[in-house]
DNA sequence: ATAGGGTTAG
């Protein structure tokens, strides 16, 4: 742990040196090759000298079209838009804007910032594209949660001369994973990379691995890391978080052994997923032990790994220690309050939750953002505060500008629903900017059938035979329905269209589970 | 002499 100290001490003064005598491109490299963990700390110690100096040297004089690069680089790294386009302006003046790599750079910058309309503006007026180019848009897409649009741009890609490379296989398949509407594509995708001979390479792997798990085909996800050889820790990671993620907390923990065992490096991505595994189990005394690691490791700072421990504690039924490391945590931001809201509605403490939520804002200690909602919407559901948590939905835009996103619309619906206004809950999924998905329209179909209403649960139902073809739970449950109103034709109907359909009654195998296509 | 895109964590 000595040496880690050190490595992070020598490499911390490394980048400041070269930042204080000009060496932009030898700092970017020193800041480049160094562990997740040091980076953190370089960046409050030394990209803030940075952009002044950049400001100085390259924005002031004649800048040369390699250190405008570097310089775009250092933009995208600390998320500095405003700089970048202080630069974008000295590339015009300097003539530079027809520089492919000075381009990419850009597109880069802009897309790293959120800005993706700006990226494709500058996308767009390029006179020509290679595979960084395309692959820097297409990422930049993908990173901002515009999935279908960046595989539209793959497909353009496609048909011009220029040949995607792993980097832009990783870039789509994460546009892949993120967004429900084009998760079909990723299979198709994968084919794609085993064609190219690419299905090695690691990024390649832990993408694949993610998706996988992402859209339920965890048995795909085993069998891609079973016949990798790589013992690349990110891989190793992904895995574990898969695992953690997919109810097989045990082979995450056997997983994490066999990784310290071969010696691969444990990072904080390591732990948090592991803290997350057991969470799942439960298994507190495996959770201390890896709370010891991480004092040991010196993370007891990381937010996301203090996250973790706080949902591992709690989780585990421990909301004391939950709460101790919440205050021994030095900076307190929004993920960490969020987990400690998370901790206290999980703990069957939904008033606390929302008491501490109340509080937070009043005091105006934290800017509430949308993960956040979701667990207070989710509190006020488990907690039956059924109206107190339309208004808090409603409060998302009226008092903090959020435009609320698919996971808070499906929190609103199951509140009207298990109030019994299934009128307003059948409106929000019609006008919401999103399509309802099955998880919506089956949940909306229990609440019809625990009030009786007939009407709507037939047409949810029917919604449900198209989007889940194959499941019984649809027709069975609006059989319930129909024979609780006494409708006994209706009911014979059901078992015909059953039958019709080609759907079986059985649940042997559960083969209909949203998720594993096997037919 | 010097430049551009990628994977895992609430």
């Amino acid at each position: 742990m000595l040496y880690n100290n050190y490595s992070l001490l020598v490499r911390t003064s490394l980048f400041k040196i070269c930042l204080s005598r000009g060496f932009c491109s030898t700092a970017h490299q020193v800041f480049d090759k160094s562990p997740q963990r040091h980076t953190t700390s370089m960046l409050d110690k030394g990209y803030k000298p940075l952009a002044s100096f950049i400001q100085g040297n390259v924005l002031g004089k004649k800048p040369t079209k390699y250190q405008l690069c570097t310089a775009l680089n250092c933009c995208a790294k600390t998320l500095n838009s405003q700089l970048g386009s202080q630069i974008h302006a000295k590339i015009i003046h300097t003539g530079f804007d027809h520089n492919l790599y000075i381009n990419s750079s850009l597109v880069n910058v802009y897309a790293k910032c959120g800005l993706t309309s700006e990226a494709l503006k500058v996308f767009d007026e390029m006179e020509s594209h290679d595979e960084v180019s395309w692959t820097s848009m297409i990422c930049g897409l993908s990173q901002n949660g515009q999935g279908k649009e960046a595989l539209c741009l793959f497909k353009e890609m496609l048909s011009t001369l220029v040949r995607p490379n792993c980097v832009t296989y990783v870039s789509v398949i994460s546009a892949c994973t993120e967004q429900e509407s084009v998760f079909k594509c990723g299979e198709l995708l994968h084919a794609h990379v085993i064609i190219l001979g690419n299905e090695s390479n690691s990024f390649v792997v832990s993408c694949l691995i993610d998706y996988y798990s992402k859209c339920g085909k965890m048995d795909k996800a085993v069998m891609l890391f079973g016949s990798c050889t790589t013992s690349d820790d990110v891989v190793l990671n992904t895995m574990i978080s898969a695992f953690a993620h997919n109810q097989q907390g045990e082979d995450a923990l056997k997983l994490f052994v066999k990784m310290q065992n071969g010696n691969v490096y444990v990072s904080e991505h390591t732990l948090t997923s592991i803290l997350d595994a057991c969470g799942a189990l439960t298994v507190l005394q495996q959770g201390k032990q890896v709370h010891a690691l991480v004092t040991k490791m010196g993370s007891d700072q990381n937010t996301y790994v203090v996250g973790a421990l706080i949902n591992m504690y709690s989780k585990c039924g421990n909301i004391d220690e939950a709460c101790h490391v919440f205050d021994q945590a030095v900076y307190k931001n929004n993920i960490l309050w969020t987990s400690l809201i998370t901790a206290y509605a999980q703990s069957g403490r939904g008033l606390d939750a929302l008491k501490i939520f109340d509080h937070l804002v009043m005091e105006k200690r934290f800017h509430p953002d949308h993960v956040c909602f979701t667990v207070v919407l989710t509190a006020c559901n488990h907690s039956g505060l059924l109206d107190k948590g339309i208004s808090y939905f409603k409060k998302m835009t009226s008092e903090y500008d959020l435009a609320p996103e698919i996971d808070q619309y499906a929190c609103l619906i199951d509140l009207y629903a298990r109030k019994g206004d299934l009128k307003s809950a059948k409106k929000v999924m019609e006008e919401m900017p999103f399509d309802a998905n099955a998880v919506m329209w089956s949940s909306f179909l229990s609440s019809c059938k625990e009030y009786g209403n007939v009407e709507l649960g037939r047409e949810a139902a029917y919604k449900l035979f198209e989007l889940e073809p194959h499941s019984p739970v649809p027709y069975l449950i609006l059989a319930d329905i129909y024979a609780g109103a006494g409708l006994w034709n209706e009911v014979q109907n059901i078992r015909k269209l059953m039958n019709e359909n080609g759907v079986r009654k059985s649940l042997a195998g559960w083969s209909w589970v949203e998720g594993d296509h096997r037919q």
